[in-house]
DNA sequence: CTCGTTGGAGAGTGTCACTATCCTAAATAG
DNA sequence: CTATTTAGGATAGTGACACTCTCCAACGAG
């Protein structure tokens, strides 16, 4: 397949291919002359991959480098390269350490993980979800400094649809079949679940909203 | 309060206070002279809750215009008002109609709303969530251009768990005290928890994985 | 042989969220 | 009452990002 093909399949323009091919995204093509190049159904696959990675799951193509980069390491096993990859995801701000309500939001959300059975040093620790934790905590920061309530007990319904969540999505997970395709399917579920989740979200908000407000 | 107080108590430069007066997310202070203007608590909080949406919610700046500006339109009621803001928000790139996934997700999502109980008028006609339907359909297209398997049974799991969260959502704003203040959190909260519902669910994603592949 | 096409490289574009500079007028110190 | 600092407003500039355009030499179909 030349790049014209594997752009007229994938949907994803000349230019932008080869812009991807520079950045890495994209492993190069075997070469056929000076001048050609030849795409297999890998490179259709993994192009459909990152253009889903940046344009659904907005992350950017930086990001996108990084996770896919940790998805071939071979030095490492299932559980570190999903780790990495989330490590690489775009996690917003760092919490800013010098508010107070930040060293607050840190013991909300360290009595929250406790109350779950879930481990800090899985947060902590590479490889795994240190900046989700940084997020989480800026997060709850931000809320209680605007005066809404915040704490454990407000938390924890979310925190248990996550648990829910996060078991749906494993077990899709493991229903793939090498390990390399699965940590494959791992990453493109995290990510690209994640717009599902905030649209069903607001979806359910406004079904409940139409339910109580509605002409208030 | 002068410009000067408002950035020290906002931790916001006032360059960047400027810059939102400008843009109009900040309503102008009390003019005292040629040269001098009062902002007072309202700028404050305001501020604060612009900066949260900008920084934690990452909403673009027009996007807070728009919301800031549903928040206060009179004119409307609470459902409206808060259908109009969450139209204003931020939702990804719109489903691509030339694709044939899109058309397949598109019966997806009516088939999961169906079986939810929901409203598909709620999601198409203003003032409401239509945006976030689009979302819907193009993160499904996406996973379902990738293979992974998205239909109604998969998604009801994460649909009741978006439900559950509503419900903990509008209890939290129903606790509010007037429909300006329930407003302006339903805003806020359906902003400032998505980034906690997503970092929650990659910290459970990482428990989860420790558990099953952890060594693998 | 010729003329459109291909792959590669570098520069350019548009958007976004600020940020730096300038200017005038007002407050304040001496 | 002058001199110096500071405030507010307008305009232009910055840096990151995700492309997108332009150019060029080498293929290759007719």
């Amino acid at each position: 397949m030349r790049l014209a093909e594997l752009s007229a399949r994938s949907g994803v323009s000349t230019a932008t291919i080869k812009f991807y091919l520079r950045e890495g995204l994209l492993h190069p093509g075997r070469r056929v002359t000076a001048t050609q190049a030849d795409y297999d159904e890998g490179h259709l696959r993994r192009l459909r991959l990152v253009r889903a990675l940046i344009q659904v799951g907005r992350i950017p193509v930086s990001s996108a480098r990084e996770v896919i980069a940790a998805l071939q390491d071979e030095r490492m096993d299932l559980h570190q390269r999903l780790g990495t990859a989330t490590w690489a995801l775009p996690h917003g701000p760092e919490p800013d350490e010098t508010d107070q309500a930040t060293e607050a939001a840190r013991r909300t959300a360290d009595a929250l993980m406790e109350r779950l059975g879930w481990h800090r040093d899985n947060a902590c620790d590479r490889p795994s979800a240190a900046p989700a934790y940084g997020m989480l905590v800026t997060a709850i920061a931000a809320l209680s400094r605007l005066g809404y309530p915040c704490d454990v007990e407000h938390l924890e319904p979310y925190a248990r649809a996550a648990e829910r969540i996060a078991v749906s999505d494993l077990d899709l997970v493991e229903r793939c079949g090498t390990p390399d395709e699965q940590v494959e399917a791992a990453v493109a579920l995290t990510v690209l679940y994640e717009p599902v989740l905030l649209s069903l979200r607001r979806l359910a908000e406004a079904e409940e909203s139409r339910r109580r407000f509605d002409g208030k």
